[in-house]
RNA sequence: GGGCGGUUAGCUCAGUUGGUUAGAGCACCUCGUUUACACCGAGGGGGUCGGGGGUUCGAGUCCCUCACCGCCCACCA
């Protein structure tokens, strides 16, 4: 067939057109999908993949995720492992809420308005919408993901797990319901877990207030008092102790009196505590148990009465009399006011303290005293901590190690309620005579476990499950757990689980935990974290700074190849980068360059063609050589999921190697007058079938442009393509034998072109003169390195005639030398003296180099000491920069 | 307060278990209409590897110390 018209590509690589092509191509072949049975002897690879929230849109944090993700996958896939990348969202449920609160507003409607039940209808309805987002900008960025099972952690699947987890932490005395001090967000109206309250430097005020100490007659004493430093006037109302330091002398006297609180005239005990810093403030401080974790943990100690006194609001309660009602920073202005007035304020001083907000909303949380579910973690995280410090579990940097065991060991219990709607509600349900029933039926418990009352009389918790409760679930619920599915026995364990760092502990600590405890084996082999994509200026972005850099926009601008190939260049695992202009332009420049290598390799066919014959070139055996030693290291590094390394090292291949070096020779081949047809047919087929296999290596990090070239390139070149019609489902090229020799050879070849050209530069000669060029070879075989590839030095170097027999003591004091001897240009009097200088500065520079190594050489410790092959080396290195010394014509000593 | 990183060319970053000439991309200088690519090609310049000390035949790499930058965790009201 005449595939000519076909094979031609445009002349820009068209991205935006392009790619959504070939990714409908690889939908259609189905080509994300694993066969239905696993190919046999396959090994196994899985990734566990962070299900983006629902409701956001993708960010350059997703790009990076996907794309490294996608790399693994694709090439795994290429290496024929059973390979599987799941795809799913998570329901994010107090974020979801806070969006959907948000639209609800400004419909002129609440939750409260609306009620539980229509609330979570508009909530599916909003899901239906927003949806298939994430999905589609997935597609765009090419992610090779298995959208046959697509999973959401708000389906049934994941409602079942959910269920069936929870039965079995609480079977195993692992999930409790108790009363504690959690994080509450006044806004959100819900409990949080201690990752989602983020600390923040503030400045505020440290007031001083006087407590009257009780007199005789149970009054305060207007003349006695203990002053208490506080940053909280408003909680004063749940105050039960005024606590000092057990050695404190100043206070000693008046421990075990009794301090008045002011406005209700509570009686509050002086107590000791070795919590108290006597430093700070007066040294007495108000112990108000149920509104700060520390004076939770001292009233605990003591025995002391917990008063809660802000509501669900963080308004205050009836216990503060006069100020009931009044919003906690509003009644905080009126104490200080009345206390003011009444003389008891004794001081006002700015202070800088740290204020935990809504990771979500910004709001000011509060410590908030109620009834929670718990999930005892410490057994689960020592586990965990094992599987880490065991290596059963591997993360990638390994820094994250102690940064993990650190967190493991600090950790409390996880408060796995949220006063939510939207999300799963937990299988608890109460009876009346108050005991509990955890039921992991769908439609809940028949009777009460302990007193056998029917399921009538039983009412369900209301509280829902912490999003990251089902997030947790993730590697085995979407394989069908707890139902031993096909899918879970042959996907499950997985094998690398990629994300941010930012979510070790949020995410990846809890899959692991609940992975260990309720699969009995570990979610996942590695844990890859990448870094944070950051602003040219090392900021994070952020919509309220204005620097985001939205990555669909910039694919629509230069490819979702070129930004992968930007994201992953140059990027060590757990370290941040700067996404800089100049990084985008290299992704784009390299898919550009790739491109239209193609269109030089496929335009290059001879005419006429005949059948291959005769030996392959130097060129031709070069090139399969780097590309062997390059398929080899490529290997490697993906295997060691280094793929920035990979990324480098298949890049100057391609570049450097082959469009640089390999192509230039091959231009020379194609363009002899003196070859046969079926050489340069052999020449041909060398020269696709290196480019089909470089194609394959460039794959996982430039699938679109790979692709769009494969099929083009197996229509006039059907054996480069070895019959797999798509590239996604092409072999991973295996790696043969790299010829030492040759390449030695071809560096040697290079050095002098480039030797050459660098004489001609400096003497300005004009780019394309020809001028003569003499060598004196060093030796047979460098003599039969010259001749092998004279057609390239002469083509290359621009040098006509070319004499590579030139008798040494003919040589002008202008001539060079490198490792294949000396050489000099016949040329006018302005090149001869810039030759001159450049071979004197050359004599300086290998004079330099050998006292160097005679030093090293001469240095008896080194050679006694230094393995064998380094000092050999070293000889060796010593005798070639001798020999070429000499040939300059200065013996040096 | 505790912990973890980082400091390498003008910039952004690599640098395997220590091996003696520290790399890349971008930027810079010179040259170039050679029919794949100027989103290109050729050549070139540029680094006492944050400071100091130590171990070693040999240190960017290991140890100690100091300085600066960043991040995470944390219960001084």
């Amino acid at each position: 067939m005449s595939t000519t018209a076909r094979s031609q590509l445009s002349p820009r690589y068209e991205a935006a057109a392009i790619e959504p092509a070939i990714y409908e191509r690889w939908l259609a072949a189905d080509a994300f999908t694993p066969s239905p049975e696993p190919p046999s002897g396959a090994k196994r690879f899985v990734i566990t993949q962070p299900p983006p929230n629902v409701t956001g849109a993708l960010h350059l944090g997703h790009a990076l995720t996907a794309f490294v993700e996608d790399m693994l996958v694709r090439y795994h896939r290429m290496l024929g492992d059973d390979t599987l990348w799941l795809p799913g969202v998570d329901h994010a449920s107090i974020a979801a809420q806070f969006v959907l609160d948000r639209i609800l507003a400004e419909e002129g409607e609440t939750r409260a308005t609306l009620g539980r039940e229509r609330y979570l209808q508009r909530m599916w309805q909003f899901m239906d919408e927003t949806r298939d987002v994430i999905g589609q900008q997935h597609r765009r960025l090419g992610a090779s993901l298995d959208w046959s099972r697509l999973r959401f952690t708000m389906d049934e699947g994941s409602a079942r797990a959910v269920r069936a987890a929870f039965k079995r932490l609480w079977d195993a005395g692992l999930a409790y319901r108790g009363e504690a001090l959690v994080n509450w967000c006044p806004r959100c109206r819900t409990t949080i877990s201690d990752l989602e309250n983020i600390k923040h430097e503030e400045s505020g005020t440290l007031w001083t207030i006087r407590y009257h100490l009780a007199g005789p007659d149970g009054k305060p004493d207007p003349d006695n008092w203990i002053s208490v430093a506080t940053t909280r006037p408003e909680t004063i109302f749940g105050d039960t102790a005024v606590a000092v330091h057990p050695e404190d002398e100043r206070y000693a006297a008046l421990v075990g009196r009794e301090a008045i609180l002011p406005f209700v005239g509570r009686r509050l005990p002086i107590i000791v505590d070795e919590h108290v810093e006597r430093e700070f403030g007066t040294g007495a401080v108000k112990i108000t148990p149920a509104h700060d974790f520390d004076d939770y943990e001292v009233g605990r100690r003591h025995g002391l009465p917990m008063i809660s006194v802000l509501d669900e609001d963080a308004r205050l309660t009836d216990e503060a009399g006069e100020f009931a009602g009044l919003d906690r920073y509003d009644a905080r202005a009126r104490i200080i006011d009345r206390l003011r007035e009444m003389g008891d304020l004794e001081g006002e001083a700015p202070h800088q303290l740290v204020i935990g907000r809504c990771d979500r909303c910004g709001t000011v949380v509060e410590p908030r005293l109620s009834v929670q579910w718990f999930v005892k973690v410490k057994p689960l995280a020592e586990r965990a901590l094992s599987s880490v410090r065991e290596g059963r579990t591997r993360i990638i940097p390994p820094h994250f190690e102690k940064v993990f065991a650190h967190w493991m060991e600090n950790i409390h219990d996880w408060a796995v309620g949220r006063q939510l709607w939207w999300g799963h509600r937990i299988p608890a349900w109460y009876c009346p005579d108050g005991h509990i029933t955890v039921s992991d039926a769908a439609d809940g418990p028949d009777a009460c476990a302990d007193c056998g009352r029917p399921a009538a009389e039983l009412t369900q918790e209301t509280d829902i499950f912490d999003t990251w409760f089902s997030s947790g679930l993730w590697p085995f619920s979407t394989l069908g757990w707890p139902e031993e599915t096909a899918d879970l026995q042959r996907f499950y364990p997985t094998q690398v689980m990629e994300t941010a760092y930012e979510i070790l502990f949020f995410w990846v600590a809890r899959m692991m935990m609940l992975g260990l405890f309720l699969t009995e084996v570990e979610p996942f082999e590695t844990v890859y974290l990448h870094g944070i994509v950051r602003d040219p200026y090392g900021q994070k972005m952020s919509k309220t700074k204005g620097n985001v850099v939205d990555p669909l926009e910039m694919i629509e601008e230069i490819g979702a190849d070129a930004l992968r190939v930007a994201l992953v260049s140059g990027n060590a695992p757990g370290v941040d980068q700067r996404l800089t202009a100049a990084k985008l332009t290299g992704g784009r420049n390299f898919t550009n360059k790739v491109w239209n290598a193609a269109r030089f390799v496929l335009g290059a066919a001879p005419e006429p063609m005949a059948e291959p014959a005769g030996d392959e070139t130097l060129a031709e055996r070069w090139v399969r050589s780097r590309l062997a030693a390059t398929i080899d290291r490529a290997t490697r590094q993906l295997d060691a999921l280094d793929l920035a390394g990979y990324a480098a090292t298949i890049h100057e291949f391609a570049w450097s190697d082959y469009c640089d070096w390999y192509l230039e020779m091959a231009k020379v081949e194609l363009r002899r007058e003196d070859s046969s047809d079926a050489e340069r047919a052999r020449l041909w087929r060398t020269t696709t079938e290196t480019f089909g296999e470089l194609l394959r290596l460039l794959h996982p990090l430039l699938p679109f442009v790979t692709e769009a070239i494969w099929e083009p390139l197996g229509e006039v070149a059907p054996w480069a393509i070895r019959g797999e019609a798509l590239l996604i489902r092409a072999a991973w090229p295996s790696a043969s034998a790299a010829d030492d020799a040759i390449e030695r050879t071809v560096d040697e070849l290079r050095d002098l072109i480039r030797a050459v050209r660098d004489q001609r530069t400096a003497a300005g000669v004009a780019a394309g003169a020809w001028l003569p060029l003499h060598v004196a070879p060093s030796g047979a075989s460098e003599r039969r390195a010259l001749e092998g590839g004279a057609r390239y030095l002469a083509a290359l170097a621009r040098v006509r005639p070319l004499d590579v027999t030139a008798d040494p003591a003919g040589r002008p004091s202008s001539a060079g030398s490198t490792a294949l001897g000396t050489f000099w240009l016949g040329s006018d009097a302005a090149a001869d003296e810039a030759a001159g200088q450049r071979a004197a500065e050359r004599r300086a520079e290998l004079r330099r180099q050998v006292d160097r190594l005679r030093t090293l050489l001469g240095n008896d410790d080194f050679i006694g000491r230094a393995p064998a092959p380094v000092v050999d080396r070293e000889r060796a290195r010593l005798a070639d920069l001798e020999a070429q010394l000499d040939a300059l014509g200065d013996g040096a000593g």
